[in-house]
DNA sequence: CAGCGAAAGTAAACACCGTTCACTCAAATG
DNA sequence: CATTTGAGTGAACGGTGTTTACTTTCGCTG
């Protein structure tokens, strides 16, 4: 019966879970490259050969745990922005920025597999990461709605060095949204990025121990150019709400 | 004699190159996880076992051929900026930026052995980079100089969101430089590199296809950023040039 | 309930890898 | 010339991913 199959198919589940648990365990433990189907199935008490029947190769199990620690970090930084109840947009933000950060500090190996350059053969799943069902865009995704809200609300921060129509030409084909919006959603998430990963490769140790003072200069930069509610209205330009509102931009500073 | 054993030397050290070039060739090829001491003596016609009368293990290879490209990539920055004419130090901060940038993309695989996370065993080679003769440093200071220079000259941009006081206590203690030198660097460098890693890493290839735009933005923003050289006389604050200017740095804003 | 068939697991092998050890051989040194 | 030093070899150990053929186990069905 379907009955039990389902309960092969849990038992299934389970050890493939155990296998990704291992494989985890493997990672904080020594590293992305330190995930071994071997030395999984050791632990498990079975063969390396036997892991086959759940995972068709290392590069799978890999990218399956990128995968699902995306979604982890994601779901810890809905969580932090859900747990706090003002709903401004800004605060949002830097809540889930915070939570990022403070998620990948505290899983310094998994955040390097999911932010470190791809291994050799997980190129295919950043490549595969195109469309929006992606983990990886799906965690963008939470930091732009924020954005949108903004834009809707006519509070978007100005870019105005960025070409937008260069720009506009080298986006995805998904792009419903506007271009300002993924204009400043970019940089900033660029911005949030850089310096995480600097610390997370210890690309700075050089030159500075502590990187939250940078952190939170990024986020107060990032807050201090949304322009306050009230503003709103006394922007020159009618921004009115739901309207696409055409950025002025200057000319781009010769350089 | 001196002069045989000079031969020898030579001999020796010739043969250090060719392992270091071949495990350059295999590093473009496969990436950083293809560097194999077994290959490089099968591409030389010798035995693996040979290379540890070279080099002590895999990892201090590696090593070396970091502080290798991270030499290469700054003799290529500096270059470029010597073969601009223009003095002016915003002008060859962006010659450079943008020499890096050519660099680590017509150096892919190179740029992400040094930009990325280290392998593990690699570690050690980032935490003893704390003093200035390491070559990552030498890369950063580089950038410094002209922000120096352009402290003396009164124009160094305003960081106002960075707690300076937090910052400073977060330094090594080779830390000669003003803080305010020392935080415009930190702030520019980590935008610097957080756009170039996340292009190098395929961070965005879910965003964005073509991520110039948004490294051109990153540098005409920090451009913007610089007061022109004649504003330096008519900013309000006497800023003289060769004392320590104070920052006037407003309150913190509350997020 | 017996038996069939699919799924799960095993053992062995192949081709790699880093590293070590004992050994040879040639070359430079005294 | 004898000797010491350095370079290189070959074999081995333990580790890796992956495939293949084989065996066992377990659920379903006649």
């Amino acid at each position: 019966m379907s009955d039990t199959s389902h309960r092969r198919e849990r038992l299934r589940e389970r050890t493939l879970t155990e296998i990704k648990d291992l494989a985890r365990a493997q990672l904080v433990a020594s590293g992305p490259s330190g995930i071994s189907l071997r030395a999984i199935a050791r632990d498990m008490g079975m063969t390396a050969a036997a892991l086959y029947r759940y995972v068709p190769a290392l590069d799978a199990l890999v990218i399956e745990l990128c995968t699902d620690l995306h979604n982890e970090v994601r779901i810890a930084c809905e969580a932090a922005r859900d747990a706090d109840p003002d709903p401004d947009p800004v605060r949002r933000l830097l809540v889930m920025a915070r939570e990022l950060r403070r998620w990948a500090l505290e899983h310094r190996p998994e955040a390097t597999l999911i932010f470190g350059p791809p291994l050799p053969g997980v190129e295919q799943f950043h490549q595969q990461c195109d469309d929006l069902q992606c983990a990886g865009a799906q965690l963008g995704q939470i930091f732009v709605a924020p954005l949108l809200e903004l834009w809707q609300a006519g509070r978007l921060p100005r870019v105005p060095h960025v070409d937008l129509d260069r720009l506009a030409g080298a986006l995805p084909a998904h792009g419903e949204l506007p271009i300002e919006v993924t204009a400043v959603f970019l940089t900033s998430w660029i911005r949030l990025y850089g310096v995480l990963a600097a610390e997370l490769f210890g690309q700075l140790t050089w030159a500075a121990t502590d990187t939250e003072p940078l952190f939170e200069a990024e986020l107060a930069f990032f807050a201090a150019q949304v322009p306050p509610t009230a503003a709103a209205a006394a922007a020159p330009s009618a921004a009115t709400l739901n309207e696409s509102r055409p950025q002025d931009r200057p000319e781009p500073a010769s350089l």
